[in-house]
DNA sequence: ATAAGTAATCGGAATGATTACTAATATAAG
DNA sequence: CTTATATTAGTAATCATTCCGATTACTTAT
């Protein structure tokens, strides 16, 4: 029997999703910046508002570069590629396979839930120079 | 004008390369412990080494667990499976969509090099137990 | 065989992202 | 207003990974 959490609204959290909404693919110490020159906030608080806002579904994390998770308002699923020059995470114009997922566990004995497509290579913006 | 770097051959790397080979997805620090049973080693030896050994082509990196990066010796490009239970790595059984690539650079503008694919579920021992 | 040049090693310190902890504060409800 | 407790700030701790300086060990040429 737990007990159920009543989530309290606050201007921390809220400035938090505000910045994420606004912003693109943004990392932690990102959103740290932006809403500690608008707010009193510290690092554990963006940590912590970052896990339940994804808890409850209002943002996703994003997983495309390796050295840091960066976060995303939720929209339909798509996929991501990060440049290898610049580092920028941004989104690619696919749309979710869902038959990957029931294809390949049907044949491999794997529960799958989802799936993630991680693109790498150059930005437009990288590509012009070099 | 670069000088060319000569790579020697050496106990060192070759035990973390026996270790890849012989585990699954090894992280470093699993490789640490195997490797060091045998031979001295050093953390910072390990990972110049998975470096080295990657750089190489002889083994390839796996990003599937966010939290850590994982090791395999280098096969035909192909997909994995990261167990939200165990915390295990899988290979799924499904070949590279070469395709994939081009198709998402044409129409994106991105210079597209690879991409991986990253599956989220149970694996068939974890199903068991749920 | 010896010396020179340099790749590789050890061991530990440094970094960067993320998490954990504690006392103080703020919010929602009665 | 009071109470209960979710949330916060601030800091310390953790974990993976990288970096660095001194030492060791290959390799090649003498």
């Amino acid at each position: 029997m737990k007990r159920e959490i009543v989530r309290r609204s606050t201007s921390q959290r809220e400035l938090v999703l505000e910045a994420i909404c606004k912003g693109n693919h943004l990392s932690a110490r990102e959103i740290f910046e932006i809403v500690s020159k608008k707010a009193r906030m510290s690092f554990g608080t963006v940590y912590r508002n970052l896990q339940i806002l994804v808890e409850e579904g209002r943002i996703i994390a994003v997983e495309a570069d390796p050295s840091v998770l960066r976060y995303d308002r939720r929209l339909s699923s798509h996929y991501h590629l990060h440049c290898k020059k610049c580092g920028k995470v941004f989104d690619m114009p696919l749309s979710y396979y869902n038959d990957l997922d029931k294809n390949a566990g049907g044949a491999s004995g794997f529960l799958i839930e989802s799936h993630t497509i991680s693109f790498k290579g150059l930005c437009p913006d990288c590509q012009k120079e070099a």
